[in-house]
DNA sequence: GCATTACCCTAGGAGCCCTAGGTAGAGGGA
DNA sequence: TCCCTCTACCTAGGGCTCCTAGGGTAATGC
């Protein structure tokens, strides 16, 4: 059972480092930052952490958690087009509040922390949303695809500012977006 | 008319910088990495380029440049859904082939480089792939945004293994998208 | 009360970005 | 031909980063 000093543990440092990913970029998480965050010298945390990439994938490992978390309450008691829209602004507004995890979730995980990790989840629950839309099997898997892509581009470009400067408008594109979504579930071209 | 000695030019360097994100990724480009390539020492290149940041604009305006040029000839004498694959393809091939210079595209440029570059020429084309379908304007911004949303999300993530490790699989879910993404420009949502 | 544990430290090497100031060779002008 | 200038490249060096090695000290477990 670790005793806390100064109160250094992995977890707080990991939930720490989101919220510093979460002011400063993901890309400029650092682990001397976060060490005088906790107003201690950087060599002090590799004692909890074993180098800057363990600490990125922990951040990565804390935002899939945390979406999917708030995927599933938003998915809860719906279906269809609901579901769809419910999932698709949980998503979007999860990134808006915190825009340094969201970049975390872009980390390339090794294999067995992704699949120890809550990424598994996320597809069940992109599949859950198609539960109403009666697709069969191989159709599905193409159908989460175009939905996670959709999704993670449309949120990433926003992010990135990349439809111009017009938030309102973007909201507005978002919308149609999801009502054509919701268009091509319904008239998913058959197979051939 | 500058001249070289070591056949350093700030044209050349873009062209070496890009080349060195594709082996390396973007992330790790690096004035000493590239200098290194050069035989030169890293300060030398600071008479060619003002730093990091320029380097790496250059290199994401290089790369907008280059994929706009594909889509066009991609585009030249197709329309519909023949236009909207061979966009779409000519964008993912050149993501697949470079992408080291697809992920610089990524790269946030201020406004004013952004005008001069290529950026707006991507709107263009994309909307020119909307000329087949016939949609009136409000709705034309709203499904440029959706077919670029879908291309970026959907190569960024097979890229960073998000699908993963089926590239043959990839492949049809990518056509199959491609196909719903035709239906729906088709069946536009009407507004309301 | 004492040994163990683990938390945090200092010291230091290596790589990177970038600035300041110096040297050598190519080009043009007298 | 000689010199002057311009510039491509250099060395020196400061600051920040990641990370390792090894030491001190306080709290825990007996």
């Amino acid at each position: 059972m670790p005793v806390a000093r100064a109160g250094v543990t992995a977890e707080r440092l990991t939930r720490a480092a989101a919220e510093l990913a979460d002011e400063v970029g993901f890309a400029n998480l650092t682990v001397s930052a976060l060490a005088r965050r906790f107003g201690v010298k950087d060599a002090s945390l590799y004692s909890h952490v074993r180098n800057l990439r363990e600490l990125k994938e922990r951040v990565a490992v804390l935002a899939l958690a945390e979406v999917a978390d708030r995927a599933a309450s938003a998915l809860a008691g719906r279906a269809g087009k609901d579901a769809l829209v419910a999932f698709a602004n949980a998503y979007r507004d999860y990134a808006r509040e915190h825009p340094g995890r969201y970049a975390a979730m872009q980390f390339p995980l090794d294999p067995e922390t992704a699949e120890a990790s809550a990424a598994r989840r996320h597809s069940e629950l992109t599949r859950a949303i198609l539960r109403g839309y009666q697709l069969p099997e191989p159709d599905q898997t193409d159908a989460v695809r175009l939905l996670h892509s959709a999704f993670y581009g449309y949120v990433s470009l926003e992010a990135m500012g990349g439809f111009g400067h017009h938030p309102r408008e973007s909201d507005v594109s978002w919308s149609r977006s999801l009502d054509a979504l919701d268009v091509v579930l319904r008239n998913w071209p058959g197979a051939g």
